[in-house]
RNA sequence: CCCGCCGUAGCUCAGCGGUAGAGCGCCCGGCUGUAGUGUGGGGGCGCAGUUACCGGGUGGUCGGGGGUUCGAAUCCCCCCGGCGGGACCA
């Protein structure tokens, strides 16, 4: 158990699959120190669970396992700003259950997290105290570069102005909760990096970011033959439920995880950009080593059995492994893996899964 | 966290190894014109006062701290602050 680990084996175990961590220094610091070191992944209850945020779940699970005291912010007040699920609280609240119960499926030892709903942290006014020093902190234009893509259309008058205030609300909630670790997808660094701006000058702790991976859509990315332009090959990539057929959710049936893997972008040869190797890398070989098992017939080679996802990846660079194949391989496990989730859901949240889904619609 | 630019007078900035500057503002004075006012009108005088002009004056820890140098606003290092950019969005 954790209190067995080791610093630098919790180091690895914390930090592997991570895109980055900010900063690792500081990170091995609070750990030498040997106080009990808190951490939060705060998640938007948007919607159905879909793959793409077992990467960060899975991230979160090393962290509880590293013995990091973790809470779980349930962000409702956050999605209600967001337009999320047409703004119905209610829904949003059951979307938000529904997310730490996936998480306890995927064997997050939930006893030894502090869930908590947004509507907590604002009903205590020392909240809003921590929000206004953290606005007076700070210009409008920092604030402006810290807003997530759906509050930069304030520029264009698209978006209300409560988009202005769900980045400060991002950082009071780190403040508020006296964290030492912040915990989220690469796309939640910018909240992150501004926590770590203001956090001297007003005496908080400077919060630790660690950012896990964003899964390529499973569409991919076109355009791929524009040479130099990264920007635009990146754009319009990310794993996202705005479109459904570009996202494996938690609820899907196994013919249709199967269908979308199998109609999935999965260039021959390549491994950038392309979300079946991803997924392969970030959730299959999560830990390794693993048994993983590549059936194919004897005149296309016959079976493969490799362990790392290294191997994996070298065989399809290689261009011994065809995406035929990989494909069907990934489909079982991603099948195998989600199956039991599914049934918890279904079981526990059916009649939020038909209320969102046709809320979809 | 990374990259780039920036921080010099109240404001906008120039200067980028050799005496800290300009424009604007501000203060004092002058003058011309103008509206108001004392007192019914005019003149003079006074008060008050807008704009433009003229003259004079006021302007500074050159963001902070170290270093290099005979000499630092200027070069180097560290820090603080600001703006922009940074795989989703654009």
């Amino acid at each position: 158990m954790w209190w067995s680990l080791d610093l630098n084996t919790k180091m690895e175990v914390i930090s592997r699959n991570t895109v980055e961590v900010v900063t690792l220094e500081e990170l091995r610091s609070k750990f030498e120190v040997g106080y009990k070191v808190k951490g939060y992944l705060g998640f938007e209850p948007s919607g159905l669970f879909h793959i793409g945020w077992l990467i960060w779940a899975l991230k979160y699970r090393d962290l509880v396992n590293a013995g990091v005291e973790m809470y779980l912010l349930e962000a409702t007040w956050h999605a209600w700003i967001n337009d999320k699920l047409g703004g119905d609280m209610e829904l949003i609240r059951t979307a938000a259950k529904h997310v730490v119960s996936v998480l306890k499926y995927i064997g997050v030892d939930i006893d030894r997290v502090r869930v908590v709903d947004a509507e907590e942290l604002v009903s205590d006014r020392e909240y809003w105290g921590i929000l206004i020093k953290v606005a007076k902190s700070a210009s409008l234009a920092r604030v402006r570069r810290a807003l997530t893509i759906m509050g930069r259309k304030i520029e264009e008058g698209e978006a209300d102005f409560s988009k202005l205030i769900y980045p400060l609300m991002q950082v009071s909630d780190i403040f508020y909760l006296g964290l030492d670790i912040a915990l989220g997808g690469l796309d939640q660094r910018k909240a992150h990096m501004l926590a770590r701006d203001v956090a001297e000058k007003l005496g908080f702790k400077k919060p630790i970011a660690i950012h896990t991976p964003l899964l390529t859509s499973l569409q991919g990315t076109s355009r791929m033959d524009h040479k130099g332009e990264l920007d635009e090959v990146l754009s319009d990539s990310k794993m996202s439920k705005s479109r459904p057929e570009s996202a494996i959710f938690i609820t899907d049936s196994d013919e249709a995880i199967r269908s979308k893997i199998m109609n999935a972008y999965c260039p021959l040869r390549q491994v950038d950009f392309n979300p079946i190797l991803e997924i392969a890398k970030y959730i299959i070989f999560y830990e390794e080593p693993r048994d993983f098992i590549i059936e194919r017939k004897a005149k296309y080679g016959g079976p493969l059995e490799i362990t790392t996802y290294k191997e994996l990846e070298e065989l399809y660079v290689a261009g011994s492994l065809h995406p035929l194949d990989l494909k069907s391989a990934v489909a079982k496990y991603v099948v195998d893996m989600i199956r039991p989730i599914r049934d918890n859901v279904f079981r526990e949240y059916g009649d939020m899964v038909s209320k969102i889904t046709s809320h979809h619609q």
